[in-house]
DNA sequence: CTCTATGCAAAAACTTTGCAGGGAT
DNA sequence: ATCCCTGCAAAGTTTTTGCATAGAG
């Protein structure tokens, strides 16, 4: 439930935030805001304090292509993400496991040439 | 040798190619613009098209911070980078070997926090 | 009622582009 | 001599900030 979500960070509950959950609980995958802004209705400046207020709550995930576009995705079971550099193409990995002794990982990102792309 | 390198991809050798490499190849780690600009006399445009130049050649690797910094790196023997989220130090992980049927992986960009950034 | 969230507009940060002149082969 | 590289300035992108108003608890 959305507005347990929210509840239980502390997190006051605002139709903005509530539309933004629901669109990645949704979409179940992450999401930039070129990808989104289509889909809302605030302002850019509503949806990145927004975001800013869910990572620091720890309900989300922030990392970047090497094109430099940020992706924000809510938090799920962990996984990796394969970033194509000709298509942008995200897919999730499972299954992917490293660990680094004393650091805590939040997020893996893989950039390469997916399948279709190889030619 | 710089030389050779930049011969060997039949890039045109100029004073600004030479220094960049030669700074990457000091410093020996992941760098950004900023990193970067007070030991570079050239302008930021030549800069960023020399960097673009260099990964088109595949020369280097392009990777960026979940906060959206993005890093040049002079590719060397496949190695993984730990991007701290709240020191932003990068740290190179050797030994991770991550494999996906059918993909090419150029880069693999670990966020998290740190040792010393954990207490 | 109080305090935070929001929209708007403007600013900031980062990167790219156009153009004219300089440098490499 | 030719063609590419460079600096400068300007424009383009993306993200952040300030401020007045609206909305949640």
């Amino acid at each position: 439930m959305i507005e347990d979500i929210l509840k239980n960070k502390k997190i006051k509950l605002t139709t903005a935030r509530v539309s933004l959950l629901k669109i990645f609980q949704e979409r179940k995958k992450p999401l930039s805001y070129e990808d989104i802004k289509d889909s809302i209705t605030m302002d850019k400046a509503t949806f990145y304090r927004n975001m800013a207020t869910f990572e620091q709550a720890g309900l989300f995930n922030i990392f970047s292509s090497s094109s430099n576009i940020r992706y924000f995705e809510l938090k799920h079971t962990p996984h990796a993400h394969f970033i194509c550099s000709k298509c942008n193409k995200i897919e999730c990995i499972k299954n992917v496991d490293i660990t680094i002794e004393g650091h805590k990982i939040q997020t893996i990102t893989i950039g390469g040439i997916c399948k279709e792309c190889i030619e």
